[in-house]
RNA sequence: UCCGGAAUAGCUCAGCAGGUAGAGCGGUCGGCUGUUAACCGAUUGGUCGCAGGUUCGAGUCCUGCUUCCGGAGCCA
């Protein structure tokens, strides 16, 4: 038996016989002809048995094979005869690896999301979200490299936390050992730890919200990478996330132009992601609001349309800098020339994605950094280990977090988060 | 938690003013030598989300519940 192969190989094996094992997706007949369309998790390549040219068993096993059963094909690979530049299999042997007990549920007609979303662990074989996933992995592998290709050092946050990171959201709540532990929803206090051991450093992985959200925008877990460096101030923070994001955005226009293409993404609000990105304050944010006819009074914190709104103003991600103070969360430094606004900022993705990154200069001193714990009622013995970084060598420093699923969502041009991740966890839905 | 919407065949839906349930897809059988959500013919398929109520009669009207969807708040 040829060698197996894979169906982006098979340019380097026209005319020759070869083996390809993968799932049937599609199956069209016309009397002598069937074509299979097979996939085999990389791609899709259509399979054509001619009744003449095999034996009878063939061709009729061909013909009574169900959507998805699992194949190992034989044959000769030659130019599909009506798309140039595609490759068909022209099909010798062909064996049933396994026949599915029952239909398979997916059918290629339109199906409602819940029902999707029942059967997410078979609705992952489907184009569409392999093309998202694929985007996803290309994204995750981006932020890697960038950070490790700039000096970063990988510091991976604990899971399993003993208090709130941040004290706002809610948090899943596990039992540890007779103790209360939380699921993190943030790693920045310990990359915080780890940037004045390593001087740049990131973390990446799963973060948990037990909010009550419900939106497009939301899941209970996701991914964040969340870089922290030391001696940095707001505006090199934010060159900093400027940078990294056009990154990633090439990289996906570089390397996933076709997937992009098979979700109908409009690239060319992609390809307008170049520095330098809008820069406003939460002031200016409020003023656009007005003159849009969308009021918000100063010092409450911008909702879903109000984002939209801001951001319809720009070609491009736009940086809101400057929210009031008693908005943003305990650990942000103030501006020395106005007191009651951080020096945080938010990057807001075109086209209404929203918030993407949220991150700023943290509070460096000992003294206002104690205060604002107590002020935000929080327990200030669970924080001793984290004003110890204050108490010794505190530096200024600053950082930010990505959401991935946000990120990918943004840049697949979807209407909801849940696709971008493989097996969401949202407020109704914890299976697959 | 609040506001709005939905629930009918395996799937996506239709079912008007209450009168005993319908289409497309899928499945099955048959036809076709180039199909691309193939096409053509036949066929299969239902506790109308659950529990009450009104009525001679409820998928349809009323009440409660459940589940899901969209949004708000909160956030990435």
């Amino acid at each position: 038996m040829p060698k197996r192969i894979f169906f982006d190989q098979l340019r380097d094996h026209l005319d020759e016989q070869v083996t390809i094992k993968g799932w049937l997706y599609a199956k069209r007949s016309s009397g002598k002809l069937i074509f299979l369309q097979i996939r085999d998790g990389v791609g899709i390549v259509q399979c054509v048995v001619f009744k003449p040219e095999v034996t009878a068993e063939i061709f009729s096993l061909a013909d009574s094979c169900a959507q998805e059963s699992s194949l190992s094909v034989t044959g000769l690979v030659r130019e599909h005869q009506r798309h140039k530049g595609e490759y068909e299999i022209g099909v010798l042997d062909l064996t049933v690896l396994h026949r599915p007990v029952h239909d398979y549920p997916i059918s290629p007609k339109e199906h409602g999301v819940d029902f999707l979303m029942d059967n997410r662990h078979l609705w992952l074989r489907s184009l569409r979200q392999h093309a998202i996933l694929k985007i996803r992995a290309e994204i995750s592998k981006a932020i890697r490299d960038y950070f490790d290709n700039h000096g970063f050092t990988l510091i991976d946050a604990p899971i399993l936390t003993p208090n709130a990171c941040e004290g706002t959201s809610t948090l899943f709540e596990t039992d540890y050992h007779d103790k209360k532990a939380y699921l993190t929803q943030s790693g920045q206090l310990y990359m915080e730890a780890a940037a004045a051991a390593f001087g740049k450093v990131y973390c990446f992985g799963p973060t948990f919200r037990a909010e009550k959200s419900k939106t497009r925008r939301h899941l209970a877990e996701f991914w964040m990478v969340e870089p922290e460096v030391s001696f940095i101030d707001l505006e090199q923070d934010i060159d900093l996330a400027e940078d990294f994001i056009v990154a990633i955005v090439s990289r996906v226009l570089e390397k996933r132009k076709s997937e992009l293409e098979f979700l109908e993404r409009d690239l060319s609000y992609l390809e307008r992601v170049q520095k330098p990105f809008p820069r406003i304050r939460y002031g200016q944010a409020i003023q656009i609001l007005e003159q849009a006819g969308q009021p918000t009074e100063y010092g409450q914190d911008l909702g879903g349309d109000d984002e939209t709104i801001v951001s319809n103003h720009f070609d491009r991600p736009v940086v809101v800098t400057h929210y009031p103070i008693e908005q943003k969360a305990f650990y942000f430094k103030r501006d020395s020339a106005d007191e009651s606004l951080a020096l945080n900022m938010d990057i807001l993705a075109p086209e209404g994605y929203g918030e993407i990154v949220g991150g700023g200069q943290r509070e460096d001193d000992l003294a206002r950094l104690s205060r604002s714990i107590d002020q935000h009622h929080l327990p200030e013995d669970a924080f001793a280990w984290y004003l110890d970084l204050r108490r010794y060598g505190s530096f200024p420093h600053a950082g930010f977090g990505l959401g991935l699923e946000r990120t990918v969502c943004w840049i697949c041009g979807l209407k909801h988060v849940r696709e971008t991740s493989p097996f969401p966890r949202m407020l109704t839905r914890l299976t697959p």
